[in-house]
DNA sequence: TCTATCTGTCTTGACATCGAGATACTGTGT
DNA sequence: ACACAGTATCTCGATGTCAAGACAGATAGA
């Protein structure tokens, strides 16, 4: 079946969504499923992605928490400091979910906390010595990773993709005030 | 600057994630962070997902999580029915997860258990009718949704996209064996 | 100055997930 | 028959996250 269109066939690989779409086609002729092919493998991929990074940071004695938070602080440059308030919108958390990252990495060693010296109800959050070198190398540690993960792509393939995504993500990053 | 390289310029529509990479490239200059172009975008985009579904669902009376079970069921066809193992294959969760999510289900009157004819360690789950009728109508908005997010790209633009995902996709899906 | 409102951080309680292990049953080989 | 490895599900304890709200301090208007 499915001869009435050459579009698909041909002996390419299949993925699970591959298989997932082709289920939905079976049960649900009546409806369009195009959109998955695209967007379940967006989710899909990010978990795939996700376990990889555990994968890469456990070497590092790193949870991907932690990992996201201390990058945060390492992007913003000297002194790599930040308020919780700018590392919530830049980790997509909320701020109960930060005060509690915050404190376990102050006591891992990683960040340290002070008062904000021109807003007394703020906190200022710090890159230690020690967290500065935990996260470099397990920046470059990453990039070595996901390189790997891409390799089945050329050069200009992986432009187009991003270039694509990026399409994808503009709206959210414009409208999106981030998680309070 | 940046004028070295003519690449990245032109107005085109900047994300968080082009604000991301200009920053790690100010910092780690001496670092090639061009796969983040890509898999940043695709764990951001995901998150971003993740909450478009949850608004989406939320008119349906349901969470994110009972959404996936539930399309894992009515997917497989009449009877609408898979073991709990070949749930949690299908939804990337561990057993106790899926354990848990199937008492809730059940409890809400989504699905229903029963115990396995031909395998007395086993159990079978079933879609209830309330279940059927949820998840079809919950389905049928998610494609809207889904689709709307996509406007942005043209139809080839799109079959563009899938494939190249697909193609990052697919060694994932042919060694992963699933969580336990 | 006083008051109302806003903002930034932290606290609390509920909850979903994970990982490890317990339990029950199957199927194979001796 | 019997033991043993393999498989399927469930139980339990620890953990990370969220949502809502408490609280202190900032800010602007009267």
């Amino acid at each position: 079946m499915t001869l009435h269109h050459a579009d698909n066939d041909a002996e390419r690989p299949s993925d699970e969504v591959d298989r997932l779409v082709a289920a939905w086609r079976q049960e649900r002729p009546d409806l369009d499923v195009e959109p998955l092919q695209v967007l379940s493998r967006v989710s899909r991929l990010a978990r795939h992605l996700d376990r990889a990074r555990r994968a890469a940071f456990a070497e590092h004695h790193l949870e991907n928490w932690e990992f996201d938070v201390l990058t945060a602080l390492r992007r913003a440059g000297e002194p790599y400091e930040l308020s919780p308030g700018a590392l919530l919108r830049a980790t997509l958390v909320t701020s109960g979910t930060m005060t509690n990252r915050i404190d376990r990495l102050t006591a891992a060693g990683l960040v340290r906390r002070r008062p904000d010296p021109e807003d007394r109800r703020g906190v200022l959050v710090s890159l230690t010595d020690a967290g500065r070198a935990r996260v470099d190398n397990a920046f470059a540690d990453l990039l070595r990773r996901e390189r790997d993960l891409l390799a089945g792509l050329g050069k200009h393939e992986q432009q187009a993709l991003s270039g694509l995504l990026r399409t994808l993500l503009v709206p959210f990053d414009a409208t999106d005030t981030g998680a309070h």
